[in-house]
DNA sequence: TGTATCGGATACACGAGTGTATCGTAGGAC
DNA sequence: GTCCTACGATACACTCGTGTATCCGATACA
């Protein structure tokens, strides 16, 4: 058997981890688009292709891969973030400074949640930190890294020193978060396809952004 | 029997409105304390002091208890701003502009949602609102009668002349609200009680009102 | 190719919640 | 005070989801 041993001690073969990926994955989505609590065992593993043995073989509870779930979803928007940033680096586009300032931010923005799902997901998750400690520590943890990393981008750009911001980069960050999100959650709900979504979202973060520039 | 005839036709007692009512507040509570899903109808009717009995006698479904709530929530939530309006009016608080311009908004905004199960029933209504065509229609239009009243504040200041924004009023309000609810939710999470949640949402709100004066 | 074992399917027992049909009574009309 | 009826309580039948105990087969290795 092709046992990929863990670390910790724990054998895992790779079989069970794909499996484990599938009812993840599926999860996510039945979780996007009924919440937690209408979300049925059942239905997470028809939608992985799989029966509850599968599921009880992998998990404790709903509950267990729901909190499994919302931290891995936290670590991928950070790091999809930080992928990005690093990408446009590469690409020189801080070079270009201050011309596309804030188009860096919207753009590394709307990576961290590409899709009327990724919204849905993270309101999920959200209003269930709002009832639950252990998950809102997670919550507020992912939005103070997201906002550290968003705060860089923003001295990066202050660092050429063609512009200023009227405020401390860090409150730039949550001030641009707070936008992103509020917008975005406006358009997912006013029932607009992803493209229109966008364009609405950097419309507003743009006004904020023009804002946020000493003249 | 005190009917009291509906203008529809429908007849209703005193007594079952008083069920009606105290079925929905306790609704409320259950639905801010574990979500529409997770809460039981029979639940709700312990809450209540009543059995499901009641309950079915009063309403279809749940679910529309839910839509009759949220709609009271939003119509309630307009009206406290309203009447705080003209409250503020009547004891010339408009009259002290621009010295206490922002702490009007603020003060409007706090009456709009007083305590963390308020914050907590919205949060609920709004991801419904994310998963539900009517539901929607209904909090976007609510939140756009909010940005109205608050709008109709922010021009009452800007009319004084001696101060300026750098946004038209309906930008300025609709950013004051994004903060707001961003701030409150987070203060939530936090676990922070009343007053130090209102202090910290205050304080972001006042940072965003500094970058909006013109100087 | 045989075989041991891991991983997923199946079957079942159970609890929780729902909605309805029926009943008893509180409270208003007279 | 008496009667009536609307209103809420109670009882029951039913569905749906859960979790576990057991079984079967795929898979990795000899």
């Amino acid at each position: 058997m092709t046992d990929t041993r863990v670390a910790g001690g724990a054998t895992t073969t790779r079989r069970r981890e794909t499996t484990r990926r599938r009812l993840l994955d599926a999860a996510a989505q039945v979780f996007a688009e009924v919440g937690l609590d209408a979300a049925s065992v059942e239905a997470i593993c028809d939608r992985a292709g799989f029966t509850r043995g599968a599921f009880y073989s992998n998990f404790e509870t709903k509950d267990q891969l729901f909190l499994e779930l919302a931290g891995e979803v936290a670590l991928d928007r950070v790091e999809a973030v930080r992928r990005r940033i690093a990408e446009l680096d590469r690409e020189g586009a801080f070079a270009d400074l201050p011309a596309n300032a804030f188009a860096i931010v919207q753009d590394v923005l709307d990576v961290s949640a590409d899709d009327r799902l990724s919204i849905l997901l993270m309101s999920e998750i959200r209003i269930h930190a709002l009832r639950n400690r252990e998950l809102a520590a997670a919550y507020l943890a992912q939005d103070e890294e997201m906002r550290r990393a968003i705060a860089r981008i923003i001295d990066d750009i202050g660092r050429t020193k063609t512009v200023r911001f009227r405020l401390p980069s860090d409150q730039v960050a949550r001030l641009m978060l707070t936008v992103w999100e509020g917008a975005s959650v406006r358009a997912a709900m006013a029932g607009l396809d992803y493209a229109e979504m966008c364009r609405r979202t950097n419309e507003e973060l743009a006004r904020v952004a023009q804002l946020l520039i000493e003249v």
